[in-house]
DNA sequence: AGGCGTTCCTGGGGGC
DNA sequence: TGCCCCCAGGAACGCC
């Protein structure tokens, strides 16, 4: 499931081959992966359809045009890759045409993933949090905004309207590594707490982004995962020992969601 | 406010 | 070996 750094490692590759290409239109092979928008839309905005910037926000990869955005959100299975071929898999659920036949593949198994048309990030700025790493996101920030609300941990930092980018590999990681119970209740955890749990989430995004993530995000150089698959603590390691105390890692579900988290030293607040 | 269920999808795992 | 059933999971939405 790609997250910030998953989807920050796909706007630093296809950053450097897109810019400055001229997008010609975009073809839907799954129709619902255009979401607010067809190639009409596209077409109207000519002759202003090249892309000026690539970006992140939260876990959208914002193509920037002149006049509007293309937002891709990758959801569980998305995967968008730059390509000059033309025979595609069969699970290719939209391709986005510059000339000389190069293409962005956005290739979906699951067929969650969408695209978005907007005038700017408006939108999806009024519909999210702050970015857990951006210059002005501090530690008391994340202590007033916790101890602001009773709500689970976990659930809350899920939650893309209250911190943008975190999903379920890097919330277990974040809570393991500062001793937080997933199913701990945000207004009682220790403001000492939240602080080391701020920089556990620093530590940890940072780590994975210059490890290029965890899942494969992408098929165009070697199909394999991110780095970051081998330096997780808890996820996807049940009943394998804590790193920090032994004990075996369970596997619960919070929020709905499978949990990995050591019982034994991630202390549950109440 | 917050928790929970539902929906969208398909590959893959478990059971037999 | 093969078939069927069931389910994970990000986000939006409706309900209580």
């Amino acid at each position: 499931m790609p997250e910030l750094p998953e989807v920050q490692t796909v706007v630093n590759y296809i950053k450097p081959h897109v810019i400055g290409k001229r997008l010609q239109r975009i073809k839907p092979l799954w129709s619902k992966t255009l979401h607010n928008f067809s190639n009409k839309d596209i077409k109207s905005e000519e002759p202003h359809n090249h892309i000026v910037n690539v970006d992140r926000r939260a876990k959208f990869i914002i193509l920037k045009f002149k006049n509007y955005i293309l937002a891709i959100h990758l959801r569980m299975t998305g995967k968008l890759y730059f390509s000059n071929k033309q025979n595609f898999s069969k699970h290719v659920t939209a391709v986005l045409e510059f000339k000389n036949k190069e293409s962005l593949i956005f290739e979906d198994v699951r067929k969650f993933g969408r695209i978005y048309f907007y005038k700017n990030l408006n939108i999806i700025n009024s519909r999210h949090g702050p970015e857990p790493l951006a210059k002005n996101f501090s530690a008391d920030m994340l202590i007033e905004m916790i101890k602001g609300r009773k709500r689970n941990i976990k659930s809350l930092l899920l939650d893309q309207s209250f911190i943008s980018g975190l999903g379920n590999i890097y919330v277990d990681e974040s809570l393991w590594k500062s001793r937080i119970h997933s199913n701990s209740i945000s207004n009682a955890i220790p403001s000492k707490n939240i602080q080391l749990l701020y920089q556990s989430i620093q530590t940890i995004l940072t780590d994975a982004i210059d490890s290029q993530g965890t899942t494969i995000i992408n098929f165009s150089v070697n199909g394999e995962s991110g780095r970051y698959a081998n330096k997780l603590y808890v996820y996807g390691n049940e009943k394998k020992p804590c790193n920090r105390c032994n004990n075996k890692i369970k596997k619960i579900k919070v929020a709905g969601r499978g949990t990995y988290l050591c019982t034994k030293c991630q202390r549950i607040y109440k």
